[in-house]
DNA sequence: GCGGCACTTGACCATTTGGTCAAGAATTTT
DNA sequence: AAAATTCTTGACCAAATGGTCAAGTGCCGC
């Protein structure tokens, strides 16, 4: 008894429950403790159901990493659209918070394939990931050549952005333990994304000026 | 055929041997991907070895990550037997780089059991990092009082600390891919290093006095 | 309404896993 | 040297795992 819907979704539809549950799985116990009885028995469908949509685990989790790369690149809009380093990074800095706040599961299942040396998605990491990371450098390059900020190497910046927003997705789960058992709550968030975006800004000698322009 | 030198601390050397083993694969392959025989195997050891000094593999697990808990809080003593910021946090920042650069593996290991919500080390977190951080907290305090660095949250300053040096060991992998697929040397070290104390202090309102008195 | 087609699923299988065990080898103690 | 203790290890489980398969079930155009 298929979908309410259209017709030739379903099988879309399907797919995207049984992503959004294999994503919670990988995250929460990684690959190898990842079971397929488990996202069959989170996306509330038989095992051999999930086994026809996606032919085996790997499969599976090539696509939940792949969905997670894209969202992550999407931040880099910020970059791009931007005349200087205070809105540029600063903006970077934003997307990136709210991607570990909205997505921490799908941070984590990166964080994961990464540390334990990619061996799904070495491919991305070559291709697409050194050329968008070259192409920032040059853009903060061009910057300090400006006398817009501070001379930093661009690279250890990157660096730091990405390890320092994406703990917050990451460590949550410390995080949380060290507020007294509790996630945090908007205005934590809120204190967070300032106090991450006040510190680097400065350590870049850029005047911060706020999120202005975005909500 | 045991042991070379004395003879009560055969146990201890062989323990010792077992957790290197196991530190290494629990760290490429997470706790539900390492196997008690791929253990075996790179510690050269027959497996019911093995199962003889640790009874299970959560025993032999809570072990290593016990071990790295502890390393983690020894870098604390450069904030303690400090005078202010700069000394203190720069040192601070240089020791956790030194962990990340001579015990990769340790951190990748105590990443993964956070991330997967430290379902082993939890009674630690709560009890041995909890208070550590508030006494850390309560000193950075006092200096943002005392007008030696600029006000911004010690819980975020600390996160900052602790997400961009581990990334130094947890995301190797991706720095490495990032370098043209060679691993750091040491001149990148010292640039990473440079790098992000730098920016972290600058962003305090602090003069980076370098590392001196440490070499 | 019927024939084709996409989907569903319980039962099943080979392999791997953590862990056990008992017999023996080495070492220490008496 | 003999007894007691500690360590070593190949062979062996029961349970779990990724994956298969064939018998269905519903849906569609015709």
């Amino acid at each position: 008894m298929p979908a309410t819907s259209g017709s030739k979704n379903r099988r879309q539809e399907k797919e995207k429950q049984i992503l959004l549950a294999a994503e919670k799985v990988f995250a929460e116990a990684g690959f190898g403790g990842a079971t397929m009885q488990l996202i069959a028995d989170v996306s509330g469908l038989p095992k051999a159901n999930i086994h026809y949509y996606f032919q085996t685990k790997e499969d599976l989790y090539r696509q939940v990493v792949s969905n997670i790369f894209d969202i992550w690149l999407q931040a880099a809009q910020a970059f791009d659209e931007s005349s200087g380093p205070a809105e540029g990074i600063g903006g970077y800095i934003d997307a990136k918070m709210e991607i570990s706040r909205k997505h921490p599961m799908g941070s984590k299942v990166w964080a994961s394939e990464v540390m334990h040396g990619a061996p799904v998605i070495q491919d991305y990491l070559e291709e697409v990931l050194v050329s968008w990371t070259e192409g920032r450098m040059k853009v903060i390059q061009r910057w300090i050549d400006q006398g817009q900020m501070e001379p930093v190497d661009p690279r250890h910046l990157l660096y730091m952005i990405w390890a320092t927003t994406q703990h917050y997705a990451d460590f949550q789960h410390q995080i949380a333990t060290l507020n007294g058992g509790e996630p945090l709550n908007d205005a934590d968030w809120q204190n967070a994304k300032t106090s991450v975006r006040e510190i680097i800004l400065r350590g870049l000698g850029v005047k911060d000026t706020g999120n202005e322009g975005r909500p």
